[in-house]
RNA sequence: GGGAGCUUAGCUCAGCUGGUUCAGAGCACCUGCCUUACAAGCAGGGGGUCACUGGUUCGAACCCAGUAGUUCCCA
C-alpha cells in the first residue's frame, strides 16, 4: 500500500469521529457499584461552560474546549469514567435582542405581540440556531457526551431555576426593591454590575452656576461688590440631569462654603428651590468642590439622598429619553438634550466654563448603550450570606484556582460582594414566580393556584389580626382570582447556569432534597475540573460554588482552569468589529483539527492571554506531518530474521528509559495543569528523541542504493514505542493518533486509541541517561567539525580517538556514535601513529575525555585560534569556582551536595585546560 | 481614587524551596544540505546588563524597598 509523503487531516477526521460516536466511546454510565466496591470506577467529570445559543465558535471556545477534550481523553486513558456533559445556555438578553431584530427584518414589532406568541418565535429561532455552536464543537474533536447534552430553558431545569427563587426567598435571601439598577436604555432592562463595561471617553466637563437664597427662599446677596446676587458654581459631566436635581452638596470642611448653611439655591430653568447640603462624600477638590445631587440618575447621589432625606425625580425614561417629570424636552433623548439645554443654559448666562475631561462611561456588555442609572423595582437575592462557603471553600483551597494568583481577585469581590439583582425585564427566560394583586401585594408560588390559596391565608390572617385589633383595617387585603397576575419578568441567565453543574445529572433534586439525589449526581458530583476564562470568574464560577453549597452542601468542582484570553499578535482583543479573528473552522480546514489544537496550547500558559498568530497552528501542522512520517519510515521496513545490531540493542534500551523519564515528566506537567508545558514536552519526546535519535539510530543503511532489512526485535520494539508515544499524543492529536493506530495494526472493533490505555512509565536509569547525554554531545561535536569544514561532506567518514587520564571511558555507546556521526571503521582509543599522519587534528573535550578527529588539509593556525579561545573561557571559568570554593562561608553555608559538584567542576576544568594546552603545544 | 498582576533572546513564554536544570524552550533568524520517512524536512550555529535603582545574603532572574512602563479588577 502506497502512504501518502504528506499527511491528510481531513480524511481522518470525518473517518474518525463517527465512529467514536458509533461505538459511545464518549458515553458514560454512573458506576453501579459503590465506592470502596472492587469493581468500582472513579469518576472523571467536566460540565461544559455552555455556551451562549447565540453563539458561533469562536477562538475563546476553541482553547476551552481543546483543554477540556485534552483532560477528558487523558482521563479516560487513565482508565476513569470519564464524562463530559455538553450543552447551552438561553442568553436571555443576547437572544431576545436577536430574535427581536429578526421580527423587525420581517416587519414585526415585538409590542405586537404577546409574550406566548412572541417565545414561540423564540423557540423556534432556537431550534434552527442554538445547536450550530456544539455541531462546531464535533469539528474540534470534542469528546462530549453528546446524549447528555443540555439546555438551561429545559422543562426540568427551569423548574429548578424556580423551586432554587422559592426556596431562596422562603429563606429569606431574595427580596424585592427599588434600587438604583444599571439600566440598559436599547435592551430596556436591567443588567448586574457585572455586565457593565466601563470605557475610558473624552467628555467635558460643564460648569454650571446656581442661583443662591435663603432658607425662606429671599434672594441672598454678599456685600454690595458683587452685582447683589449671590451664586454657587457646580461641575457636571451631565447637564441633561440638572433638571431632576434636589440638592448641592459641599464638602463640610471646605472653607469656601461654609458659610452656606442652611442656605438654599436655585436649579435653573425648573426654577426649583433645593437645599445646600454638607456630607464628607464631596471632594473637595474636584471641579469646584460642589457637587449637583441627582438622587434619581447616579448610584452615589442616590445614596446621598437616601442619607439626606432627598426628593427624587426619576427626569429620564426607560428608553433614555426625558420624561414628563423633566418638564423641558420631554421625549427627547438624553444626549440631544445634553446638547440643547447646554446652550439654553449658555444663553440664560448659567454656564461659567468649559472644560475637556477624560471620565469612565458605563456601557452594556450586550447591547452596547450607555447605561443609564435608574431606580426601579427588582428582585435582588441577598449576597452576605450564602456567599460565605463560596469564600471559605476557596480559601483553605478546597476549590482550586489555577493559576492561584486569581484567589486574590476571588477574595476581595467576595468579601465585598453587592447583593444581586437577578430580574430582568424580558421575555425569553424563567418567569419570576411571584404573583401580584390589583394593588400589588406580592406572593411567590410555583402556580397561580398557589399563589391563590398564599393570598387568602395571608388574608385571613390578616382579617384575625384586624378582629384582635392588633392590626389596622387599612392592611386588609382584597383580591380577587381573576386579578391575580404574575410578574412579568424573568431572572437573570446567570440565575440559571450557577446551577448548571447540578442540575445537568439531576434536575429534580432542588425539590427532592439532596438525601434523594439520583444516581448520576450522586456518582459524578462533585465534577473534577472546571475550564472557564477569568472574565467570569464572578458572573458564573463563584455563584456556581455558592449554589454547590446551598443545595448540595457540596462544592461543584475541585480545580479551576483559567484559561487566558485569546488576542491577536499585536495583543488586541478578538472581536468581530475588528475583524482580527480567524474563523476557527476555516483553520481547521486548513491546518486540520489537530494542528489547530496542538497551536491553541502551544501559546496558551494558563491564566495569561495568548497572542494568537496562525504560524502556531502551522507548527502544529507540521507535528502531525512530522509523525505522519515517522509512522511512514517504520511501516516501510521490510522485516527480515536477521541478528540485531549492537546499535538497535542500546538504542532500544535507551529509549525506554527515555521515554519513562519523560512520561513522568509530562506526567508531572497534567497533575499541575501545565498544559503547554505537557504539550512540548511531549512534542520534543516525539520529535528530538524519538525521530531524530532513535529511528535515525535504528534506521537499517542503504547498501548501493537499496534499503536494508530490519531485524525482528528491533522491529517489534519500535511498534510498540511508537503505540506508546501515540498514547501519549492521543489527548493533544486525537485524529492522526487514532489514524495511525489503525493503519499500525489490524485491530478488533473496539480497540481504539480513544480508550487505549495511558502509556505507563516501566524504568529510569539517570546514570543511563548521562551517559547517552554524553554520546550525543559527542555527535553533535563531530557534526559541529563537518559543518565547519565545508569539503567534509555527511557521507565522508571520519576516525574519532578518545582519551581519558581520570575516568574509564565507556564503549558502551560506541556503536551509537559510529552510526550518527558516520565513523570510519571501528572506534578506538588513541592512535599516536594515525594522528601523526594527518596536519590537523580537531579537538574537543568533555568532562574529562579528550576527543581527537584527525582533519587532512587544514590551516594549523586557524584551529589554534580557536583552542586559544577556549582555553581563555575554561581557565576564567577554573577561577569563579576556586574563588567560590576558597570562601569559607561558602563552603560552612552551602548543602554538601552542591560543594560536590562545584569540586567536580573543579577537577573537569582542570583537565580540560590541561588537555586544551597539550593540543596547543602539539600544534 | 483603591486593589492585584506583569516586565527574562527578534516573537511567545518556562524558570517550582535563593546555589549546574541558571541564564532555558519553541518559533523566527543565519550557514550548509532537494542525503531514498518527512523542504510541512535534515545538520550545525549566532542571539539576553533577566525593566531600572538600592538593600538583605557567602551567593539574587528568584527575597525586600523604591522608580518607570504595562495589563486587569473594583469604585
Amino acid at each position: 500500500m502506497e502512504i501518502a509523503k504528506t499527511y491528510n487531516p481531513k480524511a481522518a477526521e470525518d473517518k474518525w469521529y463517527p465512529y467514536w460516536m458509533q461505538h459511545d466511546f464518549f458515553k458514560s454510565t454512573a458506576c453501579e457499584f459503590p465506592k470502596g466496591h472492587p469493581n468500582y470506577v472513579e469518576p472523571y467529570t467536566i460540565v461544559i461552560p455552555p455556551p451562549n445559543v447565540t453563539g458561533v465558535l469562536h477562538m475563546g471556545h476553541m482553547l476551552n474546549n481543546t483543554i477540556q477534550d485534552v483532560l477528558i481523553r487523558r482521563a479516560r486513558m487513565l482508565g476513569k469514567n470519564a464524562c463530559w456533559v455538553p450543552g447551552t445556555d438561553h442568553a436571555s438578553i443576547a437572544t431576545e435582542a436577536k430574535v427581536v431584530a429578526l421580527l423587525k427584518e420581517k416587519g414585526i414589532n415585538k409590542t405586537d405581540l404577546t409574550r406566548e406568541k412572541f417565545l414561540e418565535h423564540a423557540w423556534e429561532w432556537k431550534e434552527k440556531y442554538g445547536g450550530i455552536i456544539l455541531e462546531q464543537l464535533k469539528k474540534l474533536g470534542a469528546s462530549c457526551d453528546w446524549d447528555r447534552t443540555r439546555f438551561t430553558m429545559e422543562e426540568d431545569l427551569s423548574q429548578a431555576v424556580i423551586d432554587v427563587f422559592i426556596d431562596l426567598h422562603n429563606k429569606g435571601h431574595i427580596y424585592r426593591g427599588v434600587r438604583m439598577v444599571n439600566w440598559d436604555p436599547a435592551g430596556l432592562t436591567a443588567v448586574s454590575d457585572e455586565e457593565v463595561i466601563h470605557k475610558e471617553v473624552n467628555s467635558k466637563l460643564y460648569y454650571v452656576k446656581y442661583k443662591l437664597v435663603n432658607e425662606d427662599n429671599s434672594p441672598l446677596s454678599f456685600g454690595e461688590g458683587q452685582g447683589g446676587e449671590a451664586w454657587i458654581t457646580i461641575a457636571t459631566t451631565r447637564p441633561e440631569t440638572i433638571l431632576g436635581d434636589t440638592a448641592v452638596c459641599v464638602n463640610p470642611t471646605d472653607e469656601r462654603y461654609t458659610h452656606l448653611k442652611g442656605k438654599r439655591c436655585i436649579i435653573p430653568m425648573v426654577n426649583r428651590s433645593v437645599p445646600i447640603i454638607f456630607d464628607e462624600y464631596v471632594d473637595a477638590a474636584f471641579g469646584t468642590g460642589a457637587l449637583k445631587v441627582t438622587p434619581a440618575h447616579d448610584i452615589n447621589d442616590y445614596n446621598l439622598g437616601q442619607k439626606h432625606n432627598l426628593n427624587i425625580i426619576d427626569t429620564i425614561a426607560a428608553d433614555g429619553r426625558m420624561s414628563e417629570q423633566a418638564k423641558f424636552y420631554v421625549g427627547e433623548d438624553r444626549f440631544i438634550v445634553r446638547k440643547k439645554i447646554t446652550k439654553d443654559l449658555e444663553e440664560m448666562g448659567h454656564i461659567v466654563k468649559v472644560e475637556d475631561i477624560k471620565n469612565k462611561v458605563g456601557t452594556s456588555e450586550r447591547t452596547g448603550a450607555v447605561i443609564e442609572p435608574k431606580l426601579s423595582m427588582q428582585w435582588f437575592l441577598k449576597m452576605s450570606e450564602v456567599a460565605k462557603p463560596a469564600l471559605d471553600n476557596v480559601l483553605n483551597e478546597n476549590i482550586k484556582l489555577i493559576p492561584e494568583k486569581f484567589i486574590n481577585t476571588y477574595k476581595h469581590w467576595m468579601e465585598n460582594v453587592h447583593d444581586w439583582c437577578i430580574s430582568r425585564q424580558l421575555w425569553w427566560g424563567q418567569r419570576i414566580p411571584a404573583w401580584y394583586n390589583a394593588k400589588g401585594f406580592c406572593e411567590v408560588a410555583k402556580t397561580k393556584e398557589e399563589a391563590i390559596e398564599k393570598f387568602k391565608r395571608k388574608a385571613e390572617a390578616i382579617e384575625a389580626g384586624i378582629k384582635s385589633g392588633e392590626l389596622n383595617p387599612n392592611s386588609r387585603i382584597t383580591f380577587t382570582e381573576e386579578e391575580i397576575y404574575q410578574d412579568s419578568d424573568v431572572l437573570d441567565t446567570w440565575f440559571s447556569s450557577w446551577l448548571w453543574p447540578i442540575t445537568v445529572f439531576d434536575p429534580h433534586v432542588i425539590k427532592n432534597g439532596k438525601d434523594k439525589a439520583n444516581k448520576d449526581l450522586q456518582y459524578y458530583y462533585p465534577t473534577n475540573d472546571l475550564v472557564t476564562a477569568p472574565e467570569i470568574l464572578f458572573f458564573w464560577v463563584a455563584r456556581m460554588i455558592i449554589a454547590g453549597y446551598e443545595y448540595m452542601g457540596d462544592k461543584p468542582f475541585t480545580n479551576v482552569y483559567l484559561t487566558g484570553i485569546v488576542r491577536d499578535k499585536q495583543g488586541r482583543k478578538m472581536s468581530k468589529s475588528l475583524g482580527n479573528s480567524p474563523d476557527p473552522l476555516e483553520l481547521i480546514e486548513k491546518y486540520g483539527a489537530d494542528g489547530v489544537r496542538v497551536g491553541m496550547l502551544l501559546c496558551s500558559p494558563a491564566g495569561n492571554d495568548l497572542m494568537f498568530d496562525e504560524s502556531y497552528c502551522e507548527q502544529g501542522r507540521n507535528f502531525a506531518n512530522k509523525v505522519w512520517n515517522a509512522f511512514r519510515l517504520i511501516k516501510g521496513f521490510e522485516v527480515a530474521d536477521i541478528p540485531q545490531p549492537q546499535v538497535c540493542k542500546v538504542a532500544i534500551e535507551w529509549f525506554e528509559h527515555k521515554l519513562s523519564e519523560q512520561l513522568e515528566v509530562i506526567n508531572d506537567h497534567y497533575s499541575k495543569y501545565r498544559m503547554s508545558d505537557a504539550l512540548m514536552a511531549t512534542y520534543k519526546l516525539v520529535w528530538d528523541d524519538f525521530c531524530a535519535w532513535y529511528l535515525e539510530m535504528i534506521k537499517p543503511e542503504f547498501i548501493d542504493g537499496k534499503a536494508q532489512p530490519i531485524d525482528k526485535v528491533t522491529y517489534e520494539a519500535t511498534i510498540t514505542y511508537l503505540e506508546s508515544l501515540l498514547k501519549i499524543m492521543h489527548p493533544w492529536m486525537p485524529f492522526i493518533t487514532e489514524e495511525i493506530w489503525h493503519l499500525l495494526k489490524e485491530r478488533n472493533e473496539k480497540d481504539c486509541i480513544i480508550v487505549a490505555e495511558w502509556t505507563k512509565k516501566t524504568i529510569v536509569n539517570k546514570e543511563l541517561l548521562g551517559l547517552f547525554n554524553i554520546t550525543q554531545e559527542v555527535v553533535i561535536n563531530i557534526r559541529n567539525i563537518r559543518a565547519k569544514h565545508n569539503h567534509l561532506s555527511p557521507k565522508t567518514k571520519v576516525t574519532l580517538y578518545v582519551e581519558s587520564e581520570y575516568s574509564t571511558y565507556s564503549d558502551k555507546y560506541d556503536s551509537v556514535i559510529a552510526k550518527m556521526a558516520n565513523l570510519a571503521g571501528p572506534y578506538t582509543t588513541l592512535d599516536k601513529q594515525v594522528m601523526g599522519s594527518a596536519n590537523v587534528v580537531e579537538f574537543f573535550v568533555i568532562e574529562s575525555f579528550k576527543y581527537y578527529v584527525p582533519i587532512f588539509g587544514l590551516n594549523p593556525e586557524k584551529i589554534k585560534k580557536e583552542l586559544t579561545q577556549e582555553l581563555e573561557y575554561n581557565k576564567g571559568f577554573l577561577k569563579s569556582v576556586q574563588v567560590k570554593l576558597a570562601n569559607e562561608r561558602f563552603v560552612a553555608n552551602a548543602k554538601p551536595e552542591l560543594i560536590e559538584l562545584e569540586r567536580k567542576k573543579q577537577t573537569d576544568a582542570e583537565a580540560k585546560i590541561k588537555a586544551l594546552e597539550e593540543q596547543l603545544k602539539a600544534l
